[in-house]
DNA sequence: TAGGGTCGAGTCCTA
DNA sequence: CTCGACCCTA
């Protein structure tokens, strides 16, 4: 052990550091609440390994690792973070160190950590620490029913959707915006109906309350309006010497609020963050949350930039650095490395999204001919449909994949109702999951499951009243079974990861009855039963699956397929923090990045350029950006010609060209130059249907 | 009252 | 194309 209380010694586990990675893990030493500090972390410069060093210093100086908050982007995150730290701990204290990270229990996401909170310090805010959490599908579900009971759903005009006024009320919430200037500046062409909507708001506050269930946003809003008094916040801020916040650029201004609730000086605070990768403003991250950090506090926030980049070659950095140079505010940083190369990276010009999809299964075996293994290797593009023409191709060729983003896991339909049922247990107030969950007996429609839900939302003893409540007239003996699992699963006695056996040993029936296929859906249920059971309890299973889901379908429950080799594909958004020796970016043209929708407001052109800054830096060695010139439009037969031609994104104007390698895709004359682009009728690619003949 | 089917209209992304 | 409103039948 080594005396906690000497003079500090040169430490050796910051040797590895460079000097402003090193400041960044050094800031305050020494002092009990070191001032405010903000580190700006470019892509690929260290930016989690920065962060774990400076946690691990603070507590191998004695700062106690139990008063540490440290919120992180995603569950994984974390638990990479906590990984980490004590790996660094464990050099200097020995194996003493587990016991110190072990300690480190408060970290998790921003929603994680709300929700822990509001459990422990549900008496005093006068909730019930029962409450279910409502994912964004419940969530609308919800704000329909609610918006039928208020009459909305008949009137003259077309009333908004639920999903859209369930996006006006989040970002109300997220914002800290009035619902007017929400609606002038995201949704205007709801602004009609403010009035309205404020109405269904307050009712849809009501009846989340009524049923003790939380949205998504309540888990942030009931924690800043918590710590809006000041002796909730000093209570919870007390608690904690150290916080640490990554990702910080994609944070909200709900989330900056209770920050400052908790650290009015900043002091003790630490977060970290790119301001050229904020890409979330969609769900209100508001990138003036970094731009502004430092000026907040007084003394204003020391500034530690981390510029020098561990992953890509100078190339792929030079052409990053141009597009995200054009940008119109930010902290300005140049990522450098002593990675050099020759290799500049690629813009390909390819005919359509076929041939796109080609080129890319032809490289990517290329590739893997030249020793990198498919998961070295990864598809990025802008939104999930975009990978579908690539999908087929890649079957086709029986190329493995897997994909990131897009169609959750949690929204299929049989998922959601084995976990209405698990919902239900936990919460018999909550009408989202019993509604779904009694319609899926047979002879049970609306009326009836109304029925239902009421007699036992005036109860106090909800499974006595659901026994005795008159059983819908045509349920026949189904209702039985569905009274019996409820009241097996309600009295807990089976335990957990049994219950959830039995959940599902009751749904199945409905499940053979409803779906056809349902020999796939029921591997998806097996496959669940697996990841519950990695949690302690019904509850934490429920609160964590819903705050933190799986990315994709088949990304957990330990390690099946360790000797499987596959392709990455993934959306920006879900690639974020990561990276791979070669990168390809799908249709890097204008409609696709900038996706058309952002057009217009200079704020998403922005963040349409900073996506683009995110897909390029993901590449280590070998970037690949693809331009298809046609597209064949969708929303006509199968065989339709109706197509647009796309242009080069505007991220990449002319003067940028000089950074890159020019090529085009098939290579169709030996002087290569570039394929006409110029036909209206559609030509056969005999070479592409030659080569597949042997494939 | 349930539940299947059809038709018409507005939507179109990203967690 | 997908959601939602509406209609029809049992």
């Amino acid at each position: 052990m080594i005396a906690l209380d000497s003079p500090p010694r040169p430490a050796p586990y910051l040797d590895k550091l460079n000097d402003a990675q090193r400041r960044a893990v050094e800031h305050g030493s020494g002092t009990s609440a070191p001032t405010p500090l903000l580190v700006i972390a470019g892509a690929g410069s260290g930016k989690t390994n920065t962060l774990a060093h400076r946690v691990a210093h603070l507590i191998v100086n004695g700062a106690d690792p139990r008063r540490m908050m440290l919120l992180t982007f995603s569950r994984r995150a974390a638990t990479e973070m906590t990984r980490r730290v004590e790996r660094i701990a464990r050099n200097v204290l020995g194996e003493g160190a587990a016991v110190m990270t072990d300690a480190l229990t408060w970290s998790g996401t921003f929603h994680g950590i709300g929700a822990r909170l509001l459990r422990d310090y549900g008496p005093e805010l006068g909730l019930e620490p029962s409450f279910t959490i409502h994912d964004r599908e419940d969530s609308a579900d919800l704000m329909n029913l609610v918006r039928h009971d208020v009459g909305f759903s008949k009137t003259e005009e077309r009333f908004p959707k639920k999903g859209t006024c369930l996006a006006i009320y989040s970002r109300c919430v997220n914002a800290e915006q009035p619902i007017e200037t929400v609606l002038g500046a995201s949704f205007p062409w709801c602004a009609a109906w403010a009035a309205e909507l404020k109405e269904l708001f307050a009712a849809y506050v009501e009846a989340k309350q009524a049923q003790n269930v939380l949205d998504y946003d309540d888990l942030l809003l009931c924690w800043a309006q918590a710590v809006s008094d000041p002796d909730i916040a000093a209570d919870i801020g007390g608690r904690f010497d150290h916080l640490f916040v990554d990702e910080y650029q994609d944070t909200n201004r709900l989330q900056s609020s209770i920050l400052v609730a908790l650290k009015p000086d900043g002091r003790g605070l630490t977060v970290v963050g790119d301001d050229a990768q904020s890409i979330y403003s969609f769900r209100a991250a508001e990138i003036r949350n970094i731009l502004d950090f430092p000026q907040i506090f007084s003394p204003p926030a020391d500034i530690i930039t981390l510029d020098r980049n561990y992953r890509s070659t100078q190339p792929i950095l030079t052409a990053a650095n141009g597009v995200i140079e054009l940008a119109r505010e930010r902290f300005t940083k140049n990522l450098w490395t002593e990675r050099e190369s020759a290799a500049k990276p690629r813009l390909v010009n390819v005919r359509d999204e076929a041939d796109q999809a080609r080129f890319v299964a032809e490289r990517v075996l290329e590739n893997r001919e030249g020793g990198s293994t498919l998961k070295q290797q990864a598809v990025l593009f802008r939104a999930s449909h975009h990978s579908g023409p690539l999908e087929v191709e890649l079957t086709r060729r029986n190329i493995p994949f897997k994909k990131f983003g897009g169609l959750k896991f949690l929204d299929a339909a049989h998922v959601k109702d084995v976990l209405a049922l698990l919902r239900f247990v936990e919460n018999p107030r909550d009408r989202v999951a019993g509604f779904r969950l009694l319609q899926l007996l047979p002879g049970v429609g609306p009326t009836s499951a109304q029925r239902v839900l009421d007699h036992i939302g005036a109860a106090t003893d909800v499974i006595g009243a659901l026994s005795d409540a008159p059983p819908p007239p045509r349920a026949g003996d189904d209702w039985d079974d569905f009274t019996r699992a409820v009241g097996v699963l309600r009295q807990g006695s089976l335990g957990w990861p049994a219950e959830m056996e039995r959940a599902r040993l009751w749904y199945e029936p409905h499940l053979e009855r409803i779906h056809e296929d349902f020999s796939t859906r029921r591997a998806d249920l097996v496959q669940l039963e697996q990841i519950a059971s990695g949690y302690p309890s019904r509850e934490r299973f429920l609160t964590e699956l819903t705050l933190d889901p799986p990315d994709a379908t088949s990304d957990e429950a330990g390690p099946p397929h360790l000797d499987e080799d596959y392709l990455i594909l993934s959306t920006i958004h879900s690639a974020k923090g990561q990276e791979w020796k070669s990168v390809f970016v799908l249709n890097v043209v204008d409609g696709c990045i900038p996706i058309d929708l952002a057009v217009g407001e200079t704020d998403g052109i922005e963040e349409e350029r900073r996506l683009l800054y995110v897909a390029m830096t993901r590449a280590k060695d070998d970037l690949q950006l693809i331009i298809p010139q046609r597209f064949f439009t969708h929303g006509q037969a199968a065989r339709g010609d109706r197509h647009v031609y796309a242009s080069r994104t505007r991220f990449i104007p002319s003067n940028l060209l000089p950074h890159f390698e020019q090529a085009a895709w098939p290579i169709t004359n030996p002087a290569g130059g570039h394929v006409r682009a110029s036909s209206n009728t559609v030509r056969l690619d005999v070479a592409a249907r030659m080569r597949s003949m042997w494939r």
